[in-house]
DNA sequence: TGTATTAATCGTAATATTGCGATATATAAA
DNA sequence: TTTATATATCGCAATATTACGATTAATACA
């Protein structure tokens, strides 16, 4: 085996696990961070920013996209990568389902 | 290649990459809504509730408790896995910072 | 002490991820 | 049309993840 068993979970559980694991790398982080600071959305320009090669960022804005955190829109020869906020309330909804104090007072 | 580039980026990122990481597989996020259900916090619970085998079960908690998402207590032969909530702050600061209605003017 | 019971760890196989150079594609400019 | 620029994709190698059965370890109970 090896492959998560993705056929035995809910789809709700699953689209949260998707979305957090397009969040688990620093690369992705970087880039997320980046187009917030509003500076540029220019994919060049996020080239330029992290320490990785073109290809390998233009895989994890692939991932990004795929996961509905960002969009890339083509503009003449450059693509312009913006966030895409849609799926981040399903995210706060589960960290403030977890983050209720009543939840700590087991085991102490 | 095919390892992360972890010496280029900052603990900060590092750090919020880590922990979406943990939360990017979808046993682990049942295993956290499970938590927060307070119906037990017993292992031998989780791994009746999740369709997984109990070593991998297992497994899954150590990255959870490595993660810093929870915690576990020896009790008898058994083990009592409570959330910790100290590491949300820094996921909740990292999604508030990019889901401000500015970010979406971009390329629209 | 011997025997359950519970959970962690080991070993292994299957698959996924990461990264890069090279190449392909597509638009813009000369 | 040719050339330059920007980005995506391919192919590969290295490494990480996931899962499970089998085993180990550690406590509780007879």
């Amino acid at each position: 085996m090896g492959i998560t068993k993705i056929e035995a979970y809910s789809e709700e559980i699953l689209n949260k696990a998707q979305l957090f694991k397009a969040l688990g790398h620093p690369a992705r982080i970087a880039i997320l961070e980046f187009l917030a600071k509003q500076t540029s959305c220019i994919c060049g320009e996020i080239v330029a920013e992290l320490p990785l090669s073109q290809a390998s960022i233009s895989r994890h804005l692939n991932e990004l996209k795929e996961a509905g955190l960002i969009k890339g829109t083509i503009s003449g020869t450059s693509v312009c990568y913006c966030l895409n906020l849609e799926k981040l309330p399903l995210l706060l909804q589960f960290i403030q389902q977890i983050n209720s104090p009543i939840n700590q007072t087991c085991c102490s």
